[in-house]
RNA sequence: GUGGCCUUAGUGUAGUGGUAACACAACAGUUUGUGGCACUGUUAUCACGGGUUCAAAUCCCGUAGGCCACCCCA
C-alpha cells in the first residue's frame, strides 16, 4: 500500500537536478557519431592512405554530398539496386529531385569534366575520403552514412592504371598491417564483346529458368550478368555450369586482361580470377575487382573500368577506372586482426592553478608554452588542486607546473616532477627553457 | 522491403508482478596549497508511448533503435 508514496516523492524531487536526461532523439538509423575513439581508428587508415596517395600521385578531390538524383539513375544505373531502392532523394523547394550521394564515382567525373580539368591533366588521378549514403536495412559491415576512401583514374584506358588503381587499394590496406588480404579480378568485356557474351548467357539460361528463383527471372531479362551473382541453393548447379565470361572476351579485350594480371604479377599482388565477379553497378566495363580479408564475409572495397560513363551521362568519350573502400569495413577488420588504432596522444605537462587570480595568469603562461610548441593539458573547470593533479596523474603528465595565488605573486611557478613527486620554484620567464630540458 | 532476437547508470551485467542491485569507470569529499592506495558519497522517471493490475523493469499492444538472416553492397 503505502509503495506509491516513496515513488511520488522521487518524482517530485528531481526539480533541483535536471541532469542526466537523456534527449527524446537519438542517431537516425544506420548513421552513427564518430567519437574520438572512433577517430583514432579513422585517422590511422586517413594517414596510411595519405601516404599511399603520395606515392602513386594521387590527388584528393571532394564534390557535393548531394547530386541531382539524374546523375545516379544514368550514371550507376536504373537497374542497380543502388539506385532503385537505396538512394536518399530529396525535393527542394524549387522542384528539382537531388540525392545524397550513394557512391563517387559519377560526381567525380562530372567534377573532372566540368572544372575543364580533363583539358589541363589527362589522365587525372583523383583519391577521396567521404561519406556517402544508402537507404539499407543496417547490419553488420552495412549502414546508412558510411565513409569510403577510393581512387579514380580517368582519361586513360591503359591496362596499367588498373593495375595501379587494384594496388593502391592493396597498399593502403597493407599500409594498416592486414593480413591475408585477397583480390578478386574478372573481365566482364567491352560493349561488343559483352553482348556477345549476354546472348550465350541467356541461351544457357533460357530453359532452365522454371527451375530457379524469382530473383534470377527478374536478372535474365533486366541485367543478366547478374545471374552469376545468385547465392540461391537452387541456382548453384547452374551458375557453375554457365559460360563464363573469359571465354568470349574480344581480342582487345582479352589483351587488356591478360596485362592487367602480368603488372599485377609485377606488383606482387596475389589476386584470383573470379569468373563470377560482375558486381552490382551498371558502368563497369572490362577489368572488375573486389578485396577480402579473412574472416569477413563482406568485401573491402570494390572496383573497376568504366570507359562508357562519361559517355552515358552525356559527356565526351573517356575511359576510366577507379576503386573504393568502405572505411568501417576497414575499421572492422583491423578489430578483428587486432590492429591497434593511433594511441590518444597524451599531453606531458599539466598545468594546475589555485585560486582566480592565478587561473588567469595561467592563460599568459599557456599561451607561452603553446608558443614553444608545447602542448599543455589544464582542467580550469575544477577549482580544487586535489582533483587537478588527480587529472595530471591520469592523464600521465610527466610535469605538473603549479601557480598558485603565492607564486604569482613572486612570479615564480612550481615545476614537479610527477613521477618522482619532486618539485622547484622557476622563475616565470624561464619557464619554457626549464619544460623543454625537462622534456628532452 | 520481409522475418527472428534484443534494449536496465558511461561500460558490462543482476533483477521474471511488490520500495531498482553489483562491478568497473566518472565526479565530489575524507579539515587549511599537492596525485597514485584506501574509505565515504553522488550518478538510472529500467529506449519511448499506451494498456492490464491495488502494484509493472517484469505481462500485453504500438513506435523507435540495435543485432542477425534474406536481399544487396563498401
Amino acid at each position: 500500500m503505502p509503495i506509491k508514496i516513496p515513488r511520488a516523492h522521487k518524482k517530485s524531487a528531481p526539480k533541483s537536478k535536471p541532469k542526466g536526461r537523456k534527449f527524446a532523439f537519438q542517431t537516425p538509423k544506420g548513421m552513427h557519431d564518430m567519437l574520438p575513439a572512433d577517430f583514432l581508428f579513422f585517422d590511422k587508415i586517413e594517414k596510411a592512405l595519405k601516404k599511399i596517395v603520395c606515392y602513386y600521385g594521387f590527388e584528393r578531390i571532394e564534390t557535393p554530398i548531394m547530386e541531382d538524383a539524374r546523375i545516379f539513375e544514368r550514371g550507376t544505373g536504373m537497374t542497380s539496386e543502388i539506385v532503385q531502392k537505396q538512394m536518399f532523394t530529396v525535393k527542394t523547394r524549387g522542384g528539382e529531385v537531388m540525392a545524397l550521394r550513394p557512391e563517387m564515382t559519377p560526381g567525380v567525373l562530372r567534377a573532372y569534366v566540368e572544372s575543364g580539368l580533363s583539358h589541363v591533366m589527362s589522365p587525372a588521378k583523383f583519391y577521396y575520403l567521404s561519406p556517402l549514403f544508402r537507404y539499407e536495412q543496417p547490419q553488420h559491415g552495412r549502414f546508412r552514412q558510411f565513409y569510403q576512401l577510393g581512387f579514380e583514374i580517368l582519361g586513360s584506358d591503359e591496362a596499367v592504371y588498373d593495375a595501379q588503381t587494384i594496388s593502391a587499394v592493396y597498399r593502403t590496406i597493407g599500409e594498416l598491417k592486414l593480413k591475408n588480404i585477397m583480390v578478386r579480378v574478372n573481365s566482364i568485356g567491352c560493349k561488343t564483346c559483352r553482348a556477345t557474351y549476354v546472348k550465350k548467357l541467356k541461351e544457357y539460361y533460357k530453359n532452365k529458368l522454371s527451375k530457379m528463383c524469382k530473383d534470377c527471372n527478374k536478372r535474365y531479362s533486366e541485367n543478366p550478368l547478374r545471374l552469376l551473382d545468385c547465392k540461391e541453393e537452387k541456382c548453384q548447379p547452374f551458375k557453375a555450369q554457365a559460360p563464363q565470361t573469359l571465354d568470349y572476351l574480344c581480342t582487345a579485350c582479352k589483351h587488356h586482361f591478360k596485362l592487367v594480371l602480368e603488372y599485377l604479377d609485377e606488383m606482387k599482388i596475389p589476386y584470383l580470377i573470379d569468373s563470377t565477379l560482375v558486381r552490382g553497378l551498371d558502368y563497369y566495363s572490362r577489368t572488375v575487382f573486389e578485396v577480402f580479408i579473412e574472416g569477413l564475409d563482406f568485401a573491402l572495397g570494390g572496383g573497376g573500368r568504366y570507359d562508357y560513363l562519361s559517355e552515358t551521362l552525356g559527356g565526351p568519350r573517356m575511359a576510366a577506372v577507379g576503386a573504393a573502400c568502405g572505411v568501417e569495413r576497414i575499421v572492422e577488420a583491423m578489430k578483428l586482426q587486432q590492429i591497434p588504432s593511433l594511441v590518444k596522444n597524451k599531453n606531458r605537462v599539466f598545468l594546475v592553478y589555485m585560486g582566480d587570480q592565478a587561473k588567469k595568469k595561467s592563460l599568459s603562461i599557456l599561451e607561452n608554452l603553446y608558443d614553444a610548441g608545447i602542448c599543455v593539458k589544464e582542467a580550469f573547470s575544477k577549482d580544487s588542486l586535489k582533483s587537478q593533479l588527480r587529472m595530471a596523474d591520469r592523464e600521465k603528465a610527466e610535469l605538473a607546473l603549479i601557480l598558485g595565488q603565492q607564486e604569482v605573486f613572486e612570479d615564480v611557478i612550481i615545476v614537479r616532477d610527477m613521477q618522482s613527486g619532486t618539485q622547484e620554484s622557476v622563475p616565470l620567464r624561464k619557464i619554457v627553457e626549464e619544460v623543454k630540458r625537462r622534456l628532452r
